[in-house]
Parts: C-alpha cells; structure tokens; sequence
DNA sequence: CTTGTTGCAAAGGATTTGCACGGCT
DNA sequence: AGCCGTGCAAATCCTTTGCAACAAG
C-alpha cells in the first residue's frame, strides 16, 4: 500500500490513462528522491537519465500525481513551487533549518488539537492547514557558533 | 508607535532615502486597506487614486517596505505573492475560508509554546514560523449548508 | 477512428531590471 | 555634480498551452 509506483498505475488505469514510458520514469525518480523538488529539479534528474524528455512533461506529470493524491504542491519562500511526495495518507507539518536547508517532517497531535480548537473558536470548520517551522538545526549551530 | 506612515518615514530618513509623493501614497493606501493584498491590487487602489504610478514603484515600495520591517511578504497557495501591513512587531497566524476568502489573524499562545517545543526536541532553535489553517467560515456555512 | 501523450516552441503571468529623465542635496 | 527615484519597456523566471506527430485501444 506504501507503494506509490503501484498506487499510481492504478490511478492511471482507473482513469482510462496511460502508464508511458516518460511517466514511469519521471514518478520513479520523483519518488526516489523522496525530497520536495521543484519542477525544475526533479526535470534535470530525469534529463540525466533521459534526455528526451521534456519539461513541460515533467510538469504535467507532476499535477497527475496532485490529482491521483500521490503529491502535494507546496509554497515555500520561493518564486517556485516544490513537490512533496505523499508516499501514504498521513499528514504532516514542516520544520525547515535555514542555514542548511534541511527539511524536517514533524507531526504533533498536541498542536493539530489545538488547531482544531482555534478554528472553532473562530467560528470555522478546519479542513485543512498548514504549518512550517523555521530554525536553525543542532548541526548548523554548532558549525558556525557565534558569527 | 502603531502609526506605519511616520515609522516609514522614519526609516526613510535613517536610510538617506527620499520620501516621495509616490511611496507616501503606497504607503498610505496599503496601510488603509489593512488587508493582505497582491501587488498587483495594490497598483490598481493606488492608480484609481493617481494614473502616473508604475506598477514597478509598487513592487519596489513593498520591498522596501518589507526591508523597513513594516510588511511582510507571504505566498499562500497562489501563483503571486501577498504583503501583509506589520503595523507592530505582533506576530500572527491565520485562518483563511476557502469558500469566501476571508483571512482572519489568529494566534495561540499554547501552540506557540508547542512548536518551541517541537523545533527543540528536533534539535533546532527555532527562529520563526508560519501556520496557516483553513477552513469553512459559519457564514459560508450557513449559506451553502449541503452542496 | 478516437482519444491520450509527447516535445517543442510560443504564450502567459508575476516580478525584476536597464535606462533615460527628472528631482533633491 | 551626484545620488536617488521614477515610468516605461524589455527581460527574466516559472508555468501553461497550442500544435503537429505519434502511440494505444
């Protein structure tokens, strides 16, 4: 069930689509790299392994696998948007160092129960959020103490 | 303290920047609306007001204005960018309905507390962050109970 | 034959930048 | 004179789309 090649090919079959060689390879590598990719990055990675494939494939491929539930666009603080594969349903939230980059998912039911309660609160009924957690990892710190 | 025309003022002379009839009226016209606008809104309430400012002094003004630390640029799940008036140093979340748009300012001093401890226990000390929850608002609810 | 898929190149939208002009010090 | 700031248009970056060719059913 954690298989996501496998849960995309039924997407495509259930859908009168087509597994093509190009979509094979670009959700591989995608799934493989299990980082959040921007189109661009997950294209060159493809490139180096095909190089017949183009961009605007690895676009449209990368809103397939949106529709199918297999990945998530996410908005960081960038022109560009990144990928992030959803190898299973679970949710998960983001903790992102800022000198290194480094992408942490963390989950915290105390805080999702929290969330709940603020939006009720508020009047609202949650259906979705969004959380992202900027810090400076242990690593990093201890690399550039004082500077 | 919470008057944003006389901080940026402020700033503008602490810089050796001038404080144009162009950025007064940005300025002035972003902090009024007090919403979270695109650039691209913006350059049109301050057009309606004068036809002779170019969308680039707009996009310049809110660079400028994020610098001075009197806004703040956030991507929510759009293509282009929204700023948000910094009127204090007050830090917030939001609340956003997905029906209507509405973008309440929340925040909670538990999950406050819990993301500190969630960034420490991964090792990070945790500089900032962004939550953002949505939902459906009780109006939008009421309206358009069973669809 | 009909529908889906692709690569390319063109188009689109958002943002930045080069430039010549004008204003302030 | 010298720097800052402006509007315009061009350039850039990211993403989508039109199209002709091709593949699959």
């Amino acid at each position: 069930m954690s298989d996501p090649l496998r849960r995309f090919a039924t997407y495509i079959a259930d859908h009168g689509l087509n597994n093509t060689p190009q979509r094979r390879r670009i959700v591989e590598v995608f799934f493989k790299s299990g980082k959040h990719l921007t189109t661009e990055e997950l294209s060159a990675m493809v490139r180096a392994q095909d190089k017949s494939i183009g961009q605007a494939t690895v676009y449209r491929t990368l809103k397939l696998l949106c529709r199918a539930g297999l990945a998530k666009e996410q908005h960081f603080e960038e022109l560009s948007a990144r990928y992030e594969p959803l190898d299973n349903e679970a949710h998960h939230d983001h903790l992102i160092c800022t000198a290194c980059g480094r992408n942490v998912e963390v989950l915290d039911a105390g805080i999702e129960a929290k969330q709940e309660e603020v939006a009720r609160s508020n009047g609202f009924m949650l259906t979705s959020h969004r959380m992202i957690l900027y810090g400076i990892c242990s690593e990093c710190r201890e690399k550039r103490g004082g500077e």
